[in-house]
DNA sequence: CGGTTAATTGAACGCATTCAACACGAGTGG
DNA sequence: CCACTCGTGTTGAATGCGTTCAATTAACCG
């Protein structure tokens, strides 16, 4: 039932089976390698995109050199999916990638199938609530905070023990809006705070989860 | 045609004639006096909105009460399209509206009308990307950056040489990630650059479009 | 091992905030 | 018409958070 689906935190929902089932039906299954570019910030917006295995970032770069990273992307997620005709974000793959691609033009040609429109719909609402959530983040939150959301919103899409991070320094500051320095501190500061734990740079698990909690909201 | 209107600005884009007329149909007009709460952070969704007077505005208050706003509307614009079950934001008028409403159920039950959705996910791709927008603005830009932007929006929508501002500065400041001092500051710092002129506190005019749009992009 | 890139740390700076005082405008009543 | 008040906006001075610039350290990879 797709109703229910819409409740689910839009971290972790995931496509309704119809949309999955004709995207494997009619798209074709790409593998990017690590920093490879998926689509070009100005490029037309022809494909949709599942992401099947990896990591991948969105971002958009304004005429001065300044960028701000969108979102990133896990396994079962859709991305791409942008008003057109052309992209304001770009999409890298952060590690090795499989994408499964479909036109756009299949999509809706295989439609009339309400329920197609329906999860289409779906996906949008909850990237929609996601980027919602990242204004609220970036308008109001001090910069202990961002880092702390951000290390907690890891940790909840990956509830292994040793959470993975993917992205380097230089894009956690770029989707927190702050500098690799900032970050890093706050990094340090909650490590010194006992809060959360760095066994190497790209790995860390929760300590403190309720003094987590406390940070993000 | 649909795809055309797809490639509008979306803060000037207008929702497609299917809606509009469905929502004319089976949805009430009803009218909000200024400062009036049309729904309420937590309230069930339960209704679509489409503003046909006035000017309202959307906003979520964190635990410890700092305000976020999400983003002005203005008449023609839907608003409410929220995930759900229940509002993140809330809305309140800023000036007197009337406001067409009309039930989610009824809309739904309505439909079949795969142009009706289709009018439903663009709408909300418009949202999207406008929200889109505004983490770029509150990532990447500073308070004098931010303030030109929001200038720039409001005397895109109105095109008449003097623009009303139907918010105070708390509200520009919310919306911005700023204080209201800060506001005032840059607003005050802009005019003594000649690059826009208050003759009231609610209204203004842009003196030179083109520096406007150097500090905006 | 070096050589290279990424991350951390330190110190000085600056932009936005904070706190406080003041100005302005609208509304009310004498 | 003026005096008073209240809400809203502006301005000033001091503080502080995050940035900037620079130096150092750590990880990765041949």
């Amino acid at each position: 039932m797709t109703l229910a689906y819409s409740l689910d935190d839009p971290r972790t929902a995931r496509p309704a089976a119809a949309l999955t089932e004709v995207m494997d039906r009619l798209g074709t299954k790409m593998t990017f390698a690590r920093d490879e570019e998926i689509y070009a910030q100005g490029d037309d917006v022809e494909f949709m995109y599942r992401l099947a295995k990896g990591v991948i970032r969105t971002s958009r770069v304004t005429a001065d050199g300044r960028r701000q990273v969108g979102d990133f992307y896990y396994p079962g997620d859709l991305f791409g999916l942008e008003v057109g005709p052309d992209h304001q974000f770009s999409a890298e793959a952060l590690t090795d990638c499989e994408i499964q691609m479909v036109r756009r033009g299949s999509v809706r040609a295989f439609a009339g199938d309400a329920e197609l429109d329906r999860a289409i719909l779906e996906a949008t609402r909850r990237e929609l609530q996601r980027v919602q959530d990242h204004v609220l983040l970036l308008g109001r939150k001090s910069a202990r905070e961002k880092v702390a959301a951000f290390l907690m919103s890891l940790a909840q899409r990956d509830p292994s023990a040793d959470v993975e991070l993917p992205m380097g320094r230089q894009d956690m500051a770029d989707y927190l809006g702050l500098t690799i320095e900032t970050v890093s501190r706050m990094l340090t500061q909650l490590q010194g705070d006992a809060i959360v734990e760095f066994p190497s740079f790209r790995r860390f698990h929760v300590k403190k989860w309720q003094a987590l909690e406390e940070l993000v909201d």
